[in-house]
DNA sequence: TGTACATCAGTGAACGCGCGTTCACTGATGTAC
DNA sequence: TGTACATCAGTGAACGCGCGTTCACTGATGTAC
């Protein structure tokens, strides 16, 4: 009588249900890590018989893969947002080095704060594979790209600007070289052919991305103990500003 | 007859078999990961009973903090090999730049070579932490600080030869107080003190190392598919490359 | 509007599995006199 | 050198657990006439 429904009773249900499977695997998946991820405690949770889940999930696998997805589309959201903040109010649609740089800080800043809040589902992307599973790349790689994208049009913002469009010619020849080898396939992908980077470029913006990857990593699972650094989010800032040093540097 | 046994036959059967556990158990991580590993498997293929297991290790957690020292002292026997081929024949005691630099390549490629010959015992070490399994620090430490006290000597060895002694007079002075903030507690480590390194080069110092950190983790865990980069050795060499600039940087 | 049938959601019991850990035990190795 | 006893290594059965997945089923929701 008030609103009409576009669905019956039944497709409303089943996508309520769909979301609260996701968000309960979600809460275990944060209490007790992926591989202790299981079918029959998520049912129990809902209150429902373990059976009852096929109706909604194939398998086990099937259940960690969304939500491989469901974690790389929630970190995509939180950076797209973030880069919409620093892109509100530039009327400048001409991309300055400035402007990518100021994008970098936004797009780690993000993954950082998003990283510490949700840190089983950080590792489930970007920390050491789950043992006996194999994540299908046709299902994951739309959602797992979606930062990468940003990171080649900041890496490209900061190509074209200032320095002009050779910046391959500085540093010793050879690196380009070894870029080039070493990376043939990735710059043959696609996404990354449209950005037209100079290879060496694409190695100093993985470098600067492994570089906050690998001091999110440190601060997140501890590995120099549990209380360094003390401050996570100041020293974070920082190693964003030597990042920029890795991408600047070839100037 | 032959020769003395300075132990009887049960201490020495004993000690062959504490290896052979642990051989089996580092195969099965090899095999199916941490999370995976079983007590009554590695009984299985030893040819004993599970319980015969608990003669030799206290629980499953031992046994896997057992494996976690294991690790840890096969990277630090790696690294001290390699530097010990780079010190070979050099009579100079003076620590140069260009020495310390060498010996970080050296402890870099090594790093590089093991975690690829043996990623699961990498991922075991430097990869997400094993659910449900916290290493009990006086037992993984000391061995777990052998390549960091390495690593530290070679910062020392870049800040205290050209640039002098004064290396955190440059960049902004935000910087200093930041890093000596962030970092208060992991500079009052007395490993960390005794190498009396300026708060800067310190942060420096990590940035280099997680990034050789996250790039070997890029690589061995496939975060950017299957066959990138095409030629990961001359990436890491290209890498490192890269995080020496930073801690040659502020010159 | 009402009836007959198809579709779907969820149940509950069952299958077979492997796990960590305990415990009373047998037989071999060491030790003290 | 030989004997009596203590120590240790390894066995095998058992405990209780949770898991993924299948299957025949009941009852509710939808659909076609």
């Amino acid at each position: 009588m008030t609103d009409t429904p576009a669905q019956g009773i039944r497709a409303r249900n089943r996508a309520a249900l769909e979301e609260e499977i996701l968000a309960v695997a979600t809460r275990h998946l944060a209490r007790s890590g992926a591989a202790a991820l299981s079918l029959r405690a998520v049912a129990r949770d809902l209150g429902l018989a373990p059976s009852a889940l096929y109706r909604y999930v194939a398998s086990r696998d099937d259940l960690l893969t969304l939500l491989i997805v469901r974690a790389y589309n929630e970190l995509g959201d939180a950076v797209d947002a973030a880069l919409a903040a620093v892109d509100d109010g530039v009327d400048t649609p001409a991309a300055t080095a400035a402007r990518a740089e100021a994008r970098f800080r936004a797009i780690t800043s993000a993954l950082w704060q998003w990283a510490r809040a949700h840190p089983h589902q950080y590792a489930l992307i970007y920390g050491s594979p789950v043992p006996e599973y194999h994540a299908p790349a046709e299902r994951t790689t739309p959602a797992g790209t979606r930062v990468q994208a940003h990171l080649l049009t900041v890496l490209r913002g900061l190509a074209c600007s200032d320095a002009g469009a050779q910046t391959d010619e500085a540093g010793p020849a050879a690196t380009a070289a070894v870029a080039t080898r070493a990376l043939a396939s990735l710059l043959d992908d696609p996404l990354v052919r449209s950005a037209g980077l100079p290879p060496t470029l694409l190695l100093r913006g993985l470098g600067a991305w492994n570089l906050v990857l690998g001091t999110v990593g440190c601060i997140l699972f501890e590995q120099l103990g549990p209380d360094v650094p003390d401050d996570p989010d100041a020293y974070v800032t920082a190693t964003t500003d030597l990042a920029l040093e890795l991408v600047r540097a070839p100037r």
